[in-house]
DNA sequence: AAGAGGCCCTGATAGC
DNA sequence: TGCTATCAGGGCCTCT
């Protein structure tokens, strides 16, 4: 599900509602999700207190007021919930995971503040929960990254020294983690339409415009994403149920065969499979 | 070092 | 109706 503009908007909501807040309790129905959730987990994040809530490409950071972490990465169908206590009685004792408006199964993980909950939803259990202790060590996670898209790093010149003997195609190298963080699947195709070159191009052979082109776009794709509150393909919800609306301005991801929206361009919208992964383009206007 | 391929997991949908 | 096959927004691992 989602990408870096899901996992801002899913940031932005919850930080207004938990910053400040102290954790009075961890349930955890399912350990088992990529990474498998010590048994120590819920004794580490008890009596903590969030002192603001952060993004690094993809991932969710939980700041507490210890200086430690918790990382929650969503993978691909994570989506994180909002239970207020008012709509409940007996708070203190008991669980969350089956209220309403919440889906019925694959409710994993439940953190309790005085006066809301916060449930983590993930039916293929991709994602992740991991307690970091340290800033050093928070660092140290994410070293093997990229820059992200909208990081002054992420430039012509950085770009270009990358692409050096790189024989893979350009959209491989945008959905790849340690080249660029943040973009998945989709944004990839939509970049690409926009700036006009086919997903195939072999990266090494892109001159200056074009990647000057990408270093734009990629910016342009994301912001305007996480202005319209990300896409909402699946089942993207922010944490309080509202879907976003970006995925109304896709111009090529899942509009195969349809024309391409491109003023004056009569060419189709195809579907091809880059390393096994979907990938939409014109066939006419981007070569 | 770079690139190809496979695997983790459940659910929705298409086709028979 | 019910079966099977395929695909889905991610990331990491191994092998060559």
């Amino acid at each position: 599900m989602p990408e870096l503009p899901e996992v801002e908007i899913v940031k932005q909501s919850l930080a207004k509602k938990i910053k400040y807040k102290k954790i009075k309790k961890v349930i955890i129905k399912n350990r088992n999700l990529r990474l498998k959730i010590p048994l120590k987990f819920e004794k580490l994040l008890k009596n903590k207190i969030i002192s603001k809530v952060t993004r690094f490409s993809k991932y969710l950071i939980l700041n507490f007021s210890d200086k430690s972490f918790c990382l929650i990465h969503l993978g691909m169908s994570g989506t994180v919930h909002l239970i207020n206590k008012n709509n409940h009685n007996n708070f203190t004792n008991t669980s969350f995971y089956n209220s309403p408006g919440l889906p019925l199964k694959h409710n994993h993980v439940e953190i309790q503040f005085h006066d809301l909950s916060i449930i983590y939803n993930d039916p293929r259990r991709f994602g992740f929960f991991k307690f970091i202790e340290n800033q050093k060590d928070l660092i140290n996670r994410f070293s093997h990254l990229g820059p992200e898209p909208l990081s002054k790093k992420f430039n012509l010149k950085y770009v270009l020294k990358y692409f050096l003997n790189k024989r893979k195609d350009i959209k491989s190298f945008l959905i790849d983690q340690k080249f660029v963080s943040g973009i998945g699947n989709i944004y990839a195709s939509e970049i690409l339409f926009l700036s006009k070159i086919n997903p195939k191009k072999c990266a090494m052979k892109l001159n200056q415009k074009e990647c000057r082109k990408i270093i734009y776009f990629s910016r342009v794709v994301l912001n305007n994403a996480i202005k319209k509150g990300g896409s909402s393909i699946r089942d993207f919800r922010n944490i309080s149920g509202k879907s976003g609306n970006f995925q109304k301005e896709f111009k090529v991801y899942q509009r195969e065969n349809l024309n391409c929206s491109k003023m004056k361009c009569t060419g189709k919208i195809k579907k091809i499979f880059i390393s096994n992964r979907s990938t939409f383009f014109c066939n006419t206007c981007q070569n």
